[in-house]
DNA sequence: CTAATTCCTCAACCATAGTTGAGGTCAAGC
DNA sequence: GCTTGACCTCAACTATGGTTGAGGAATTAG
C-alpha cells in the first residue's frame, strides 16, 4: 500500500488501538468518513488518526457518540483539517468539559455538606430535604438536581 | 393503604419521579428490597425514598447500577439505615466523585496546554505527539491516556 | 357488590456502543 | 497464478438501562 493510497482500516487500527469492528461502527454512525478503492476496501487519511483519538478521549470523558459527531461536523472528510479548525473544536470541547467538572464539582459540596451534617437519612438533611418539604416541590431529590433548600 | 403497611410502587414513584417499570427493574438488578403483602404487592418503606433518591443522583454522577448496588449493599433491606450506615456510604461515594473530578481536570489541563500551542492537528502536538513518537509508545492518544510526552 | 384502578409477571422492544460470525471478495507474496 | 490474509456486507448477539404491552389478580371507591 503506498502513501498517496492512505491508510487500510487495519492500519488505522493499529495506530489507533481501537478494533477494526468499532472503526466500521464509527463510520455507520457518521464519525469518520473514508473514501473507497477500486476494490471498495476503506481508504483513510493520516488526519483520521488525530479524529479516532480526538473521539476516544471525548468518549472517555463521557460524551456519546451523537454529540462527538457534531462537535466533529465542521472538520473537512476527505482532507487535512485546519489548524483553526481543531481549535475552534477544542475550545468548544473545553467548554462542555468545564461544564461537566462544575456541575459534579457543585454536587460533590453539597454531598460535603450532607457528611457534615449527618445526613442522607435524617429529616433534616440538605440533600434530600423532609419528605413533607420535597412532595411541596415534587418528586425526586430536589437539593441536588436543582432547586434551593428553603 | 396504611402508614403501617408502607408505600405501594405507586407512591413510591411519585415521591421519587422514578416511573414504576425503573423501581421495578431496579428491584431486579438487587438495589432495593421491597417486602410483598398477602396480595403479593410490593411494599415499600419510608427510608426507600432516600435509597432511591442516592440511586439516581449517583447515576446522574455516571456511576453504572452494579457499582450502585455495590454502595448500598452494607444498608439493611427492611428497615431504615442508621446514620452511621450513610454516612460511611457517602464519604465512599464522595472519593469516588473525586477521583473523577481530578481525572477530568487532568484532561482538561492537557487539553489547554493543546490550545495553547495551537495542536490536536500538529506533529508537535502534546496530546496527540507525533505518529512515529505514537507508533513507538503502541496505539492510541498516549499523552491523554497517560503517558508523559518525551 | 361491582367497577375502576393499580398492581402482578413475563416477554418483547428501544437506544447506545459495540463484537462476532457467515459467506464472499480483494490484494500481496511467492 | 494461486494461496493466504485482510477486507467486504449483513445479521445476530452482547451488555446497560430501561419502557411497553399482554393477560391476569388485587385493591379501592362508590
Amino acid at each position: 500500500m503506498s502513501v498517496s493510497q492512505g491508510l487500510t482500516i487495519g492500519e488505522l487500527a493499529d495506530r489507533t488501538g481501537l478494533a477494526v469492528s468499532a472503526i466500521r461502527f464509527y463510520e455507520g454512525k457518521g464519525l469518520i468518513h473514508p473514501v473507497r478503492n477500486s476494490g471498495n476496501q476503506r481508504r483513510f487519511g493520516r488526519a483520521d488518526i488525530r479524529r479516532l483519538s480526538f473521539i476516544m478521549i471525548a468518549q472517555q470523558m463521557g460524551f456519546p457518540l451523537s454529540r462527538i459527531r457534531e462537535l466533529l461536523a465542521p472538520l473537512p472528510n476527505h482532507k487535512a483539517p485546519a489548524k483553526a479548525d481543531w481549535t475552534r473544536i477544542s475550545r468548544q470541547f473545553r467548554s462542555e468539559l468545564d461544564h461537566r467538572i462544575e456541575t459534579l464539582t457543585a454536587l460533590r459540596e453539597k454531598l460535603d455538606g450532607c457528611i457534615g451534617c449527618g445526613c442522607l437519612s435524617m429529616q433534616t438533611c440538605q440533600l434530600y430535604n423532609s419528605d413533607d418539604a420535597a412532595a411541596r416541590h415534587g418528586p425526586g431529590p430536589r437539593y441536588l438536581m436543582g432547586d434551593s433548600p428553603d
